[in-house]
RNA sequence: GCGGAAAUAGCUCAGCUGGUAGAGCAUCAGUUUCCCAAACUGAAGGCCGCGGGUUCGAAUCCCGUUUUCCGCUCCA
């Protein structure tokens, strides 16, 4: 990372929170770590975000509905889904040279390394999965023997959930911290659970713990059923949402990329099973056309596949952004087979099969009843937020022979603006003020639009392009004559004159959905 | 959670070896101004992050604490 670069995010994030963007949570009171507020403008463009999403998704795909799924859920959900027990890791700290791990893996990597001690004694009849020797009743050797030993006990520890016990069996079979030599000084382990749990119910005796959910996908899986019998869907069909959703992360910084409440957009698409490559790869293209119909520069974009896959995906794909600190994951578009609908299928006993009556060609019989295999596509509204605001900030130099000038722009697409346009009397008297007000009157009703008095207009200008407003209209003396305004445009800051109601139409063609979604 | 750095007006900062807080911009009221910031007059704005200690006296020295930044660790 250059130093340019992370001065751009500084500054950014500066600006963010000094033009009523994002502003640190609870501020007043020192603030509270790695949450943040939206504030005037900066809900206003999280609101745009969402809706250009929801448009795109939801409103230009027949076969696509929307829901708003509670974040409370059954507890059993993440037991069905491996939040419960994916999402918890046991770390240890070693004080000596300050790195972390998780306490689970250290023991594992000891096992390795004595089943490969062990093994070796076997030159000559070498297993073939390097893991079992070619006879384990008979020549379990000492250090074969230790490795299932300690197997054994961390598995029976991890399934009581004793950290004490883990350290001890760190402890007790010396193992070392793999970076370095010296003799490691341990810390307890800890547990870092990664999900939210609160209680159900007022009286805490009886209440049931119940979490804040990691991911929002869960509420499209557990209502798959609803939705697909009360609105009659058809194969292949989706179902979308936008919501939040709470994540315990263990270093949760880097301002709005990484946040304990977060907001995601997500879009779970039902097909047949043994379709899902074709859909995942029309998904992969069509969320990538989605960022890139903002004007973005597609340098700025990059495909990024997983090599080592989830245990419930077939194929995964991130699609990533060029962050001024580097490329990052902004929304991932994954082929997640039928796991979590059988996964939900099993741990509620509730049937979650779709019958298909279309008629197989290769053996002329309806394909039946299945479980429909998910294509996912999540994005982080937040880090498209962020995303959509590095990208749109400029310090432009405006600098002349005789003058020394900036401004600090935004070069937000002017559907995502959260102001279309601002109004300005030229100055606040002769009757300016009162036939702005008139004309603002009128827009408002379709436009979220501002109205400025105070300062120079040139200052006035500058203050709409700090927050990305794409037309500033100004009423003049000329005005009061012929009912024209000037309307200037942010970007190109050339003006012109145009009749006053026709602004309408201007702006209206300036900021349509059509303009992104045609 | 660990290590390093930082914290003074809304923002950017100054404040030397301890002597009771200052600038520019921004804000507010007014003046000026017929189209691209920083014109004029005035005003307001500070638990010097918080708590304790040393001292006659602490923004300044010491200890603790909180928050932020930068690394490390984690990341479905």
């Amino acid at each position: 990372m250059s130093k340019s670069t992370d001065e751009i995010f500084k500054n950014v994030i500066s600006h963010a929170k000094e033009y009523g963007f994002v502003f640190p949570s609870s501020e007043i009171y020192d603030g509270l770590s790695a949450v943040y507020d939206y504030g005037q403008f900066g809900a206003e463009l999280k609101n745009n975000i969402k809706t250009y999403w929801w448009k795109a998704m939801v409103q230009m795909n027949d076969n696509i509905v929307g829901i708003d799924s509670a974040i409370f859920m059954h507890p059993k959900i993440w037991k069905a889904s491996g939040h419960v027990d994916g999402f918890s890791d046991p770390m240890i700290d070693n004080k000596i040279t300050k790195k972390r791990y998780r306490a689970d893996q250290l023991i594992e990597g000891k096992i390795d390394e004595l089943r490969a001690k062990g093994l070796a004694a076997y030159p000559d009849n070498k297993p073939i999965d390097n893991q079992t020797p070619p006879n384990e009743d008979l020549y379990l050797n000492e250090d074969l023997q230790k490795a299932q030993e300690i197997e054994k006990k961390l598995n029976d520890l991890l399934i009581a959930e004793d950290l004490g016990g883990l350290k001890e069996l760190i402890i007790q079979y010396k193992i070392k911290d793999p970076l370095s030599k010296e003799e490691p000084d341990w810390t307890d382990v800890r547990q870092f659970n990664l999900m939210f749990s609160t209680q159900m119910g007022a009286v805490a005796d009886d209440a049931d713990v119940v979490y804040l959910r990691p991911e929002t996908a869960q509420g499209i899986f557990v209502n798959y059923l609803n939705v697909q019998k009360s609105g009659r869907m058809k194969i292949p069909f989706g179902i979308a949402q936008i919501g939040k959703a709470f994540r315990n992360e263990v270093i949760a910084r880097q301002f709005i990329i990484r946040m304990r409440e977060f907001e995601q957009m997500e879009m779970q698409f039902f097909v047949r099973p043994g379709t899902q490559k074709e859909w995942f790869n029309q998904w992969k293209e069509a969320r990538l056309k989605w960022h890139l119909a903002l004007g973005t520069d597609a340098a700025k974009y990059r495909y990024h596949e997983h090599v080592k896959l989830a245990h419930y995906a077939d194929a995964a794909y991130d699609i990533e952004f060029e962050f001024p600190f580097g490329f990052k994951e902004v929304e991932g578009i994954h082929s997640r087979t039928d796991f979590d609908l059988s996964q939900h299928q099993k741990f509620s006993g509730k049937k979650l099969q779709y019958f298909d009556p279309e008629v197989d060609p290769d053996t002329n019989k309806p394909y039946g009843n299945y479980i429909p295999y998910v294509i996912e596509t999540s994005i982080g509204l937040d880090r498209m937020f962020l995303l959509t605001m590095i990208n749109a900030f400029e310090e432009e130099d405006l600098s002349t022979e005789d003058k020394q000038d900036s401004r600090t722009v935004l070069h937000l697409h002017p559907c995502l603006a959260p102001v279309k346009a601002a109004i300005f009397p030229l100055t606040k008297k002769d009757g300016l003020p009162e036939k702005a007000r008139e004309i603002m009157d009128r827009l408002k009703i379709d436009f979220n639009i501002q109205y400025e008095e105070k300062d120079a207009i040139g200052k006035r200008y500058r203050r709409q392009d700090a927050i990305g407003t794409p037309y500033c209209i100004t009423v003049d003396h000329q005005t009061l004559e012929d009912n024209t305004v000037t309307i200037r445009h942010r970007d190109s800051m050339e003006q012109e004159r145009v009749a006053a109601a026709d602004l309408d139409k201007i702006i209206g063609d300036g900021v349509s959905w059509r303009n992104l979604l045609k």
